[in-house]
DNA sequence: TATTTAGTTGACTAAAACAGTAGGGAATTA
DNA sequence: TAATTCCCTACTGTTTTAGTCAACTAAATA
């Protein structure tokens, strides 16, 4: 099992998107702004993202990305699995050849964990994470430093 | 957050030695036969278990090791912990500092994970896999394959 | 139509972690 | 003294991670 960034950075950049969703699509420039996570990488992982249909893709000038369905059909669980991070504890991938073709001594252990696991962020939705006081105020803080940026800018470039 | 061989080596070959608790100390080459784990690594984790006093050692001929308390009082999350594996799933190791010194917009979901995972194993006690009947059936099996080997060397060499 | 914006894809890379090896020791027992 | 077993350090090949770079395609606007 392994959690690691770019299961961390996926789901915050799913929450941004679910943060900043209006009628226009959010480009990723802008999530990489405001959660400091290189365009590059974000270019990466919304691929996958997309081949999981959890997001769809809108091209040319005020293109950029959108939620596929309501935050609230989203699950945590998903934008991990998405980006290839297993959630499952096992080594054997759960398929129970753990030990020479046997099972291992810890086999239900394991199998058990991931499913605490998996039920505890199938659970969270993006919807949850938006409802949350303590995730908008972050929210907020990271907007208005976005805007100061902005501001920085000469307006022909802005519009 | 990691959780990956060292892991769950570590929880194996610590549930092997309770399971095999008698008046003598287990050898690292019995546990390292029993549950086809390579002896130098062994001797690694046990390394750290020692020092974190979940086994105590034996040196010597009919040395070994062995649970420094009651299978009881053991639990799986100090076994991991013991070995280095964090269990901690945020990026800032719960301090916060995510972005640029503030907290990260997802910081409290992994935090409220970690909790989670770490409430779970530290809910599993060694004695309580002992009492599995999966786990005594696969210990049954490992130690029929593993006196089937002691009997294919002379004698001679067995005491 | 030309240009710009923004997604799409694939190859590449430095650094870290992992899993395991190797080769000594030091203590203890027989 | 010889064998056994723990103890310790250094090393190594492989994989994964996190990220860069560059070329390309599609869509919108001027």
């Amino acid at each position: 099992m392994r959690l690691t960034t770019r299961g961390r950075y996926a789901v915050t950049a799913m929450l941004d998107l679910a943060l900043h969703a209006t009628d226009r699509p959010v480009p990723l420039a802008d999530i990489s702004e405001r959660q400091g996570i290189s365009l590059s990488y974000l270019e990466q992982l919304f691929s996958k993202l997309r081949q999981s249909q959890l997001v769809s893709s809108v091209r040319g000038p005020g293109g950029g990305y959108r939620l596929s369905r309501g935050a609230g059909d989203i699950h945590v669980a998903q934008i991990i699995d998405s980006v290839n991070e297993s959630v499952d504890a096992t080594s054997c991938g759960g398929k129970g050849n753990c030990q020479g073709g046997e099972v291992c001594l810890t086999h239900t252990l394991w199998q058990e964990l991931s499913g605490e696991i998996h039920h505890f962020l199938s659970a969270i939705s993006l919807q949850k994470l938006v409802d949350r006081s303590d995730v908008r105020s972050i929210a907020e803080r990271q907007l208005a430093g976005f805007n100061d940026k902005l501001s920085n800018i000469p307006l022909t470039a802005v519009q």
